[in-house]
This record gives structure tokens, sequence and C-alpha cells, in this order.
DNA sequence: TGGCTATATAACCAACTAGATATCTGATTG
DNA sequence: CAATCAGATATCTAGTTGGTTATATAGCCA
């Protein structure tokens, strides 16, 4: 898969607010499909349908724990895609030698 | 419309490459519609229909010159999207971190 | 062994998307 | 005025998406 339609499938994965919850469940740690199912009031296949999407963008891993097989965010995973918008905005705010800034700033809230 | 799915119709936005392109080409400066649709083997209608889906996400505005509609990025638009990459790389590489901080500690004592 | 738990897969459906062509409005120009 | 140009809008279609229920696979436990 190229780029650009990495950002594009990576992008697509994000539009959806049960996969940015999830996201957000895992950056706190890694969880198995049942506690990632949880907070919402949909059925078990529709969380494995949203962690596949997750996983074909390469935004989370998936690994084995003899009966569960707990989901984890994949390292450094949203860089490309906080990098692509930081490089448009630096280049409207005319700012591009300050692309540093703006992704240390995103960090650092 | 609430901050939440605001996020989604912005990243879903962003989802298609021929909406980062135009994007792209926005952030060096405004362009009309002819304009826009040059580099594109797709009909005037569907570049304007990408243009109103990027003007509801938020992402652009619509001026008015007599007989064209130039459009333009709109200013720190693609900020809370990159903020809420940012968040969650943050808490995820702030977790690794302290794993990486933990290790270290492990091997050296 | 048999039943429970965790998860995946299949088949289906309604809603949405990206594209097309055809047509319309309004401004510009000959 | 008529012709043209910039762009919007309407309608259609094929493909994709997010959900469902039903079922399959595999580990765990009594």
């Amino acid at each position: 898969m190229d780029m650009e339609s990495a950002l594009s499938t990576r992008f697509a994965a994000l539009a959806d607010p049960t996969r940015r919850a999830i996201l957000a469940r895992l950056a706190e740690g890694e969880a198995t499909v049942s506690e990632l199912r949880k907070p919402f009031p949909i059925s078990q296949p529709a969380i494995s349908k949203h962690l596949r999407v997750l996983e074909q963008a390469g935004l989370i891993e998936t690994g084995q724990d003899r009966q569960t097989r707990p989901r984890r965010l994949k390292a450094g995973a949203l860089r490309d895609a906080a990098a692509w918008l930081g490089r448009i905005d630096a280049l409207w705010s005319g700012r591009l030698d300050r692309l540093d800034e703006f992704l240390t700033r995103q960090t650092e809230e």
C-alpha cells in the first residue's frame, strides 16, 4: 500500500467515533475485545469489525494470550497523519520552517 | 454540531486523496473551482461536491469575485484534528516512556 | 465429556459515497 | 441580443460502510 492510500485508510479509520473511543481507551493500555466492548451498545461482531479496520489502518496490533487476543496501540502510528496535517497548516500559515514546533505543540498539550 | 461529530466529519473529509490534494493546493493560496479542477481527471460536479464536503467540514471557505467563487483554507482548521491525534499519541508515548524508564531501571539495579 | 467464554466469520441490509451525465443560473463578452 | 464561461444542482448508479443475527472455532472448567 502506497503512502497516499495508507493515509486515506488511516484518516478513514479515524473518522468513526466508536473507533476513536477505542483508540483513546487503548492509549491507556492494552485491552481485550470484551473489555473494549463494554462502553458501547453495539454487538461483539461490530467491535471486531472496528478492530479489523483499525488494524488494517496500521493503528493497532493484536497479541495472543491463550484465550484472549489483547489489542494495543502501535507506537507512533498516528504521527504520519499528524505530520500531514502539520505540513498543510504550516504551509498555510507561512511557517514551513516551524513544522517541528507545530508537532511539538500537539504532543505537549 | 457537537465536537465529536465535527471531528468525525473532519477526519472523513481528510480520508479522500482528491480532497487532500485540494487542501494541499489551497495551502499555497486561494483558487477557483476551475483551477482546482485541472490536476484531476474527474468531472466539474465531482470537484464541486468535494468542495462542499470540505466546506461542511469547516476546512475551507468560499469567497465571491464577480464570476468566480474562490476557495481558501480556513485558518487553523486542521488544529483540532491534529490536537486529537497529539493527545492520543502523547498519552500512549507517555506510557511507553514510563515503560522504557521502568525497563532501564530494572536492568540498572 | 459437555458446557461456558472469547473471539472470528458469514450473510444480509440500509445508509452513505464518489463518480457520472444532464441541466440550470448568472456573469462576461462579441 | 446570443454565445460562452464559471459554477451549482438534480438524478442515477456501483461500491463501501456500520450495523445486525447466526454460526464457527478454540481454550477453559466441572
